[in-house]
DNA sequence: TCGTGTCGCATTTTT
DNA sequence: TGCGACACGA
């Protein structure tokens, strides 16, 4: 243990070894979070903490898996397995599936996931009858997500006074809440705030988890929103063994509830903390280096920090303009060619962009010129149709009364359910206060309804019952998996949607892989049960790895500054630096410029050796060409400010104008000239 | 009820 | 430019 403290800097040997009471670790970008991190928690159980009693909170499933693995070369396996490194949302499950009693769900739940959200939010809207035009869902989405992670609750919201807008999302929420009670469901943000409920009113539960959890530890701090803040302080209680970590200059999710100000005044909610900064860089040079800090400063409000290059001085920085976004493509492409003619690996490189439209020039181009690229994210394996249908099926099994997966496969493969014979029953549903799957049980009550329909889901019910039957606690899960898809003769229906052979296989290679899914949940579970197996997909649906892809099969990375975070690059472009893209002008107009400063911060960071930054002069939208200015950011990288003149993004910006009269005017004010 | 064409719209997306 | 929601006809 000795060797390994000592391996460390000054810094980062105090953030290890203070291990009473809070502590706060400001770690700059590259300056060996992570090694803190591990090697902290390897101190801990050297000093003699019990390994039980450490609890480490991540925010992804992969930052969770890479604690857990350096930890274990650090500490031995054994010992590693004991301590819990995991997301607060899998920690808020398991510690909602141990306390069933406490929590009061009888029958357990399921978990909904955005899309599920998405689904269950159309439903409530046509209990309220409002008409989908009218609003946008994921819009509503996130004002309901981001204001139970302030924990506010639908009463409170409407009570506030607000616009038109205002009263629809709660009233909506109102009734986005019944539905998600009676289908005995929990979405994301409600793993978090009934663990919360559960710690602020049950002492036992309270009392119980302190002593657990004896030593607490959050990674990439900045982003905690208000409700994980809460359950964190539950946590630490009286005895406040906490040490979290992160950069406030890294906090870029604060459009989905991260709020700042957590690591902003962690001194005053932990009064007494100790603050450690980490800012010896260990990743790039210092050109990379000085040209991300002369950026960051300009944010107002932050701790102060100036990162310092373990390394020398490195190349200079290019900042290039380009005439649009094809030759931006065009030219970037080429020298990446070239310099792997010189002796550079294709997966060196990266390029990095800000919204999901920019990479497809680059992917046009990469692939005239044979150059191996990855696009990391896009639609992730549980997004495919075939994976959703096959997992809604064995939903309803676990969980009849979820409503938001019977109407998802209510008529796949068709039975002749049509959207007349849904809007029956569901307000036939809403009338008797009654759920939809009761409601086709009732169905014979409703006036006009077509039998055959009815008569068809009955029988669905009937054959996902008969499988319920078969596996009363979900075991043989894999048996129970193929069951249920054979049941309700899915292989046919894919069959007949793409009759062509090789498509065929493909779609049903995606239902098999479930099956593979289930199979290594019950390899890794002492009992295996088909709620647990469901709700851990639920929380694992992303992680598709496919950065690491790209290393392995030495191709070009391509992907937004959000899923850039944490990675980095020998060799990187930051394309598309123009006021209206970075900063967003959304962002410019909401008064959202800080945190897109952060974005150009975390993407200038994650060059190792070279940095190109590009912008175009003009770029297509909507298919017409609009004259575009450089990003405020570049200015800033050389140390400059804005000159006289400069057009910052959203201000009168004439796309901006347009776009907001034609949602207000809408067709009523007549024909345009 | 279901498949096809047309219109409108357009940030980011850890769980 | 490209996708998703809706209207319409079979």
């Amino acid at each position: 243990m000795k060797e390994t403290i000592d391996s460390l800097n000054p810094e980062q040997r105090a953030a290890v070894t203070q291990t009473l009471g809070p502590v706060l670790v400001l770690a700059g970008a590259g300056t060996g979070k992570t090694r803190v991190i591990t090697v902290r928690i390897a101190y801990l159980i050297s000093k003699g903490a019990l390994p039980e009693s450490i609890l480490a909170m991540t925010f992804t499933n992969k930052a969770a898996g890479e604690m857990r693995e350096r930890l274990a070369k650090l500490v031995g396996k054994k010992k590693a397995s004991y301590v819990i490194a995991s997301t607060f949302h899998s920690y808020c499950l398991r510690t909602l599936r141990e306390y069933t009693e406490e929590l009061g769900y009888p029958e357990g739940f399921t978990i909904a996931d955005a899309s599920d959200q998405l689904t269950i939010l159309k439903l409530a809207m046509r209990e309220l009858h409002i008409p989908e035009a009218r609003v946008r869902i994921p819009d509503i989405q996130s004002k309901i997500s981001l204001a139970k992670n302030r924990l506010d609750d639908p009463h409170a919201f409407l009570a506030r006074a607000g616009d038109d807008s205002h009263e629809l999302v709660g009233q909506i929420w109102l009734k986005y809440r019944d539905v998600l009670r009676r289908s005995r469901r929990l979405d994301f943000d409600d793993l978090l705030t009934e663990t919360l409920r559960l710690l602020r009113t049950n002492e036992k539960v309270r009392t119980d988890l302190q002593t657990r959890h004896r030593y607490l530890l959050v990674d990439e701090y900045q982003d905690t929103n208000g409700v994980q803040f809460e359950i964190v302080k539950q946590l630490a209680g009286q005895q406040r063994n906490l040490c979290v970590v992160g950069d406030d200059d890294q906090s870029i999710y604060g459009w989905r509830g991260a709020d700042v100000q957590k690591i902003l005044s962690f001194g005053n909610h932990f009064p007494g903390a100790k603050i450690v900064k980490l800012e010896t860089n260990y990743r790039s040079t210092a050109q990379i280096l000085s040209a991300a800090n002369r950026v960051i400063k300009n944010n107002p409000t932050r701790h102060d920090k100036t990162l310092r290059s373990a390394f020398g001085d490195g190349e200079p920085l290019m900042a290039i303009a380009m005439r649009d976004e094809s030759v931006e493509a065009e030219q970037i492409v080429a020298e990446i060619k070239s310099l792997v003619q010189q002796g550079h690996s294709y997966s060196d490189f990266a390029i990095l962009f800000r919204t999901a439209v920019q990479p497809r020039p680059f992917e046009a181009e990469l692939r005239m010129k044979e150059v191996p690229y990855v696009l990391v994210g896009g639609m992730s394996f549980f997004d495919r149709k075939e994976v959703r249908d096959v997992l809604a099926y064995m939903r309803l099994v676990a969980n009849p009364k979820d409503e938001a997966s019977l109407l998802r496969i209510i008529n796949s493969p068709p039975r002749g359910v049509g959207k007349t014979t849904i809007d029956r029953v569901l307000e036939f549903a809403t009338e008797q206060g009654i759920s939809a799957a009761d409601a086709f049980d009732r169905a014979g009550e409703i006036p006009k309804i077509n039998q055959k329909a009815v008569d068809a889901v009955l029988d669905l019910r009937a054959r996902l019952s008969a499988v319920r039957k078969l596996h009363p606690h979900g075991e043989e899960l894999v048996a129970l998996s193929r069951r249920v898809v054979q049941e309700v003769a899915y292989e046919d229906e894919v069959k007949r949607l793409y009759p062509e052979e090789t498509q065929f296989e493909k779609r049903w290679a995606a239902v098999e892989e479930v099956f593979n899914f289930a199979e290594n949940y019950v390899k890794k579970r002492k009992r295996p049960g088909l709620l647990g197996f469901l709700n851990e997909l639920s929380l694992s649906a992303t992680d598709t790895d496919s950065a690491e892809d790209a290393a392995r099969r030495q191709a070009v990375t391509l992907m937004t500054l959000h899923a850039s975070k944490g990675l980095e690059y020998p060799r990187v472009y930051l394309v598309g630096l123009e006021e209206g893209v970075l900063p967003h002008q959304r962002a410019a107009i909401e008064d959202g410029v800080e945190e897109e400063r952060r974005l150009a911060y975390v993407g200038i960071t994650r060059a190792q050796k070279a940095l190109t930054m590009t912008y175009c002069l003009e770029r297509a939208r909507g298919g017409q060409k609009i004259e575009r200015h450089p990003s405020r950011f570049l200015l800033e990288v050389q140390g400059k400010a804005p000159p006289p003149g400069w057009i910052p993004a959203g201000a009168g910006d004439v796309t901006g104008e347009k776009a907001k009269k034609k949602r207000r005017g809408g067709k009523a004010r007549g024909a345009r000239r």
